[in-house]
DNA sequence: ATAAAATTAAACCACTCGGTCTAATTAAGG
DNA sequence: CCTTAATTAGACCGAGTGGTTTAATTTTAT
């Protein structure tokens, strides 16, 4: 079929653009530049720039997803502290842009999540794929008594989630980690059994 | 000096339709449109988008702050009973969005944050000075003995604040306020004394 | 009343946007 | 090798962008 451009490579460059610079201060023209490949192309494998951010975030939430599910599946510390090297991780991957890069998935969904319907709904989809994933190394970490049952796990996970996802915005203002750290020492003090 | 058009009254339209469709996916025209002026009289009130951008920020993040603070003042309740009413009016006050229209300043943030250092610092000093109002509570909170002394009033003032953000992120796809009370159940549960 | 300054009004500008179209090129099948 | 289909290539399109300009109007000061 195709034979000179790759699919995927475009979604990698949507997905490094979009999220450095969100969906509608991105034109299609950018994203040809950076991957190098002509319009005529790029329509070739894509029906519009909607159906184009969907795909990259089908794709990203997809990895992520895996790439999630990997890290817990050969992390052998205990549930919990294999959250908290996680979330370690993310902040630290968070410094290559200053801090102000923040998540595709949340970005997308913050800019046009009320407008976009089909962006809205693939955004959430990954989203509970990703909970889903959180929720289950949660659960484990419960049943060591490590973490606190009072809720369940579903709903602490949402709650790494979003408390993460606030603080991502907090820091594409402030720049820096400080609040970043905080809000680890405190979230992980906060839910411990 | 002005004699037909009012700028209060452009800033407040600009909050409006900011909030509900973002910064990049709306144009000047659509801000004439809703405030029925021309564009000339909006170039004399304003130099460009971005200047009026700042000026509707910086118009609602004050108003917004006065608001808070009086609003504790007037609160008869306990410091915490306070923040949980607080946050419970937050929460309703969105179900006018479906949940999904957020904070103009969080959005704003998100969306340009990283690439406008105008927007971003002038956001950034809008939550610094509601962050101060929350602490202000919080910290009698924490003399009361309701509120863990654990962390910082302001410590815990940034964990509210960003920790509602998230929640508001995640209604923005999700379009409903289930997350949203499980949020406060959990973060008043967490941050007792 | 009149001159000067400020404001209103909208036509207009260069530019960019997402998307289309047609032609050339390449790949695959018989 | 030749036909057919898919892909590549980029010029092109109408619509809309942020912003300027110029003229008319209104306010203020004299």
């Amino acid at each position: 079929m195709g034979y000179k451009y790759n699919k995927e490579d475009i979604l990698n460059v949507g997905y490094d653009v979009f999220r450095r610079n969100g969906y509608h201060n991105v034109g299609i023209n950018q994203i040809l530049k950076e991957s190098g490949i002509p319009k005529g192309s790029f329509y070739n494998f894509f029906e519009s720039k909607e159906d184009f951010a969907q795909q990259v975030i089908e794709q990203y939430g997809e990895n992520n997803r895996c790439w999630m599910k990997d890290y817990f599946e050969e992390c052998t510390l205990s549930a919990l502290e294999c959250l908290k090297s996680f979330y370690a991780l993310m902040i630290n991957l968070n410094e290559k842009d200053d801090y102000s890069g923040g998540c595709l998935v949340n970005n997308m969904s913050v800019e046009v999540g009320r407008q976009n319907d089909v962006i809205a709904s693939e955004a959430n989809q990954h989203f509970i794929g990703w909970l889903n994933v959180l929720a289950s190394v949660v659960s484990k970490g419960q049943e060591n008594n490590e973490i606190t049952s009072e809720f369940s796990a579903l709903e602490i996970a949402e709650y790494l989630h979003a408390g993460f996802y606030g603080v991502l915005s907090r820091t594409k203002v402030t720049r820096n980690r400080v609040y970043m750290d905080t809000w680890f020492e405190m979230t992980f003090k906060l839910i411990g059994a």
